[in-house]
DNA sequence: CATGAATGAGACTTCATTCAT
DNA sequence: TATGAATGAAGTCTCATTCAT
């Protein structure tokens, strides 16, 4: 939109690349603020400043549309979490770097919003196996960051009898969570920060006096 | 359905009483599975075994349809939680309970997947105020399970400075993202569960001893 | 209505005639106000304080319904023209009282509004036929009325070079128009009377001096 | 239709233009025949020998369409009005000249067939504001044209006590009754004529002997 | 006789996709 | 490549008519 005085692309860039760009940017966010079946091919195409059949040009189909987001979703989602796991920080930040780079950055957008599932659901496999390849991987880097923190002494897994693929998945559900309602960026990152500090807390290596609570 | 036997209805509640029901029924089920817009009245009159236009006879459209199952939802998951709260259990125990009976039993169903929001989002201001009131009383009722749970000693909310709304704010939150992708009911209340004990162990009101973590 | 009080009319009556009579009622305000497609069996049995289903008791479908109130209005039209053709009064004013007969008190209600030729047009040969053999019958009328006031010397065909099944033709186009837009039933009589008047005097059957106007 | 072989417009103005035209070509017919409920978009799409979604690229929905079709009638029946005004002829033959191009090239497809009020009747005050907006210019012409003739001795009001609106109003009402049943267009035409001429003879200026007739 | 719940054909409108230019 | 006019299947809702009670 803006960058499009940005030192002229050559033709074929401004074409090819800068075209399948604009869909995907445009379809990104109808779909995340009208979800997939409210968001129809002509509005994207206006968002994209291109004409209605020539998003055909470039995805055979609507669903492909979905999938090819779906995939550079996930893909960047990953390339985040990877980041904000190398970091040289404490458990607790990584931790909610590491969420906030799924959570907040591909559920704030598509996820969260009620309509990945629409596909999802039963039509389309190819975005079914994306998800489920992202999900493993994602959930494989957060487990080595639960465990590394165990073994550092960070957390006790034996407090809460909780083996590192629990904590892993307790987390994660409970960061989708932080989602649900949020009214802005800013409250939503407080929640799942909330979310994670009282969680670790509970995982504190620390022994506590007295009888077990509750 | 399950109860055509019971002791021979009257004809007028056998047919009025039991389509409504039948309709409501087929349609938590189609919106629940595929989605508001994905599902036809087609087939909501075929899964209840009536003619299209019967539908009409019981909802003058498919929003207001939408909008009764909202609201038989919303009462059955506030009874629910009522009643939950009111028991005479450990504090956990009852905020498990208080969060299933809403996140369980309601978001289960319909707000899981992802097509509450389709109507929310700006069509019927109807389901809105249901969503709105429903949400005030919920969290008003597990505010004051939290309080009397630390004015009782069985948590210390200093501990993670945080106030009674914000521990329901949290735990709600977390509770909602104990739905994402649960294949099934037994993982979704394990979930759940494990998500509140952990949240609960941050809370223990007991002292720790050396330095604080992470 | 108002009138169920009145004088307790016999069991048969009141199903029998009463019902009829009160569907005929009902479908005619209606049809005259909403049209013929505008105009439900529901809104009909409402009106009729009866039940929809009822309706098909005494006709058998929508249609026919239209054609016993084209008939009744017909027969009622021919009745009144008759009685107002064989008063004791000056050309002029028999000649708007058969005019009124036809136009003031049938089409005023259903005519006049856009909603007969709906069926007339290719649908029902029947209400065809009723208006063909209604209309031939009250042109007779009409023509005999002018032939009397010719005979009468009370006007004078000659001037305006018209047999008097022109004048009829003539006069009863006119006078139909008198109804298109008239608000409110009282302009429509005054139109209809100027229509009537201007014509008689252009039948003036007294001589004229001078060159012909026009 | 006729003029498909005039000189090979462009492509887009083939497909275009004549796109529209056909639409509101086969509306007309078909409103004027059967009416605006009857008629059915997938009929006027038949006829129009288009698909029945191509419509909706020229006309938002089917009350659109009508109003269109009035609005373009409309104006054809005012510029025709005008110019039969602008001739230089006797007052009769103007009169019938304006009142034809009302009544008949405009009553005569629309208004005479009984649909026009179905749409004006409650819902489009589009087509109402239309309507009103011609009728007051288009009675304007008239009184112009009935003043100018009082003004130059070729008719006299006084004769028959009216102003020139009432004459304006007695002649239009009773132009439209010409519509009625009218057969063909050329029985139509007669009997206009022999309305207006009937009338003038009424409004004749020259002084009659004897008594008053009727 | 009377009822009104139930039916299903048919209406208007939307929109993913195609294809001639 | 790019366009956008055209298509037609599919969706929501209405209503004349039927029929079990």
């Amino acid at each position: 939109m803006a960058q499009k005085q940005e030192k002229q692309p050559s033709a074929a860039e401004r074409l090819t690349g800068d075209k399948r760009e604009s869909i995907l940017e445009a379809a990104l966010s109808r779909f995340g603020r009208y979800g997939y079946r409210r968001t129809s091919m002509e509005e994207i195409a206006r968002d994209a400043e291109i004409a209605k059949g020539t998003i055909y040009l470039y995805f055979s189909s609507k669903d492909e549309l979905f999938a090819a987001l779906t995939e550079r979703l996930v893909d960047q989602a990953m390339a985040n979490a990877r980041k904000a796991a190398a970091l040289d920080s404490p458990f607790v930040d990584r931790m909610i770097g590491v969420l906030d780079a799924k959570v907040g950055a591909f559920y704030r957008w598509v996820l969260s919003s009620p309509h990945v599932q629409e596909l999802i659901d039963e039509k389309s496999r190819l975005s079914q196996q994306t998800f489920t390849e992202f999900d493993q991987a994602y959930r494989a880097l957060m487990t080595g960051i639960v465990e590394d923190a165990a073994r550092q002494g960070e957390i006790d897994l034996a407090v809460a009898g909780l083996s590192a693929e629990d904590v892993t998945d307790t987390l994660l559900a409970a960061a989708h969570g932080a989602e649900s309602g949020s009214p802005s960026s800013d409250q939503h990152a407080a929640r799942l920060a909330r979310i994670v500090r009282l969680a670790v807390l509970g995982l504190d290596a620390r022994p506590r006096s007295g009888a077990t609570p509750g």
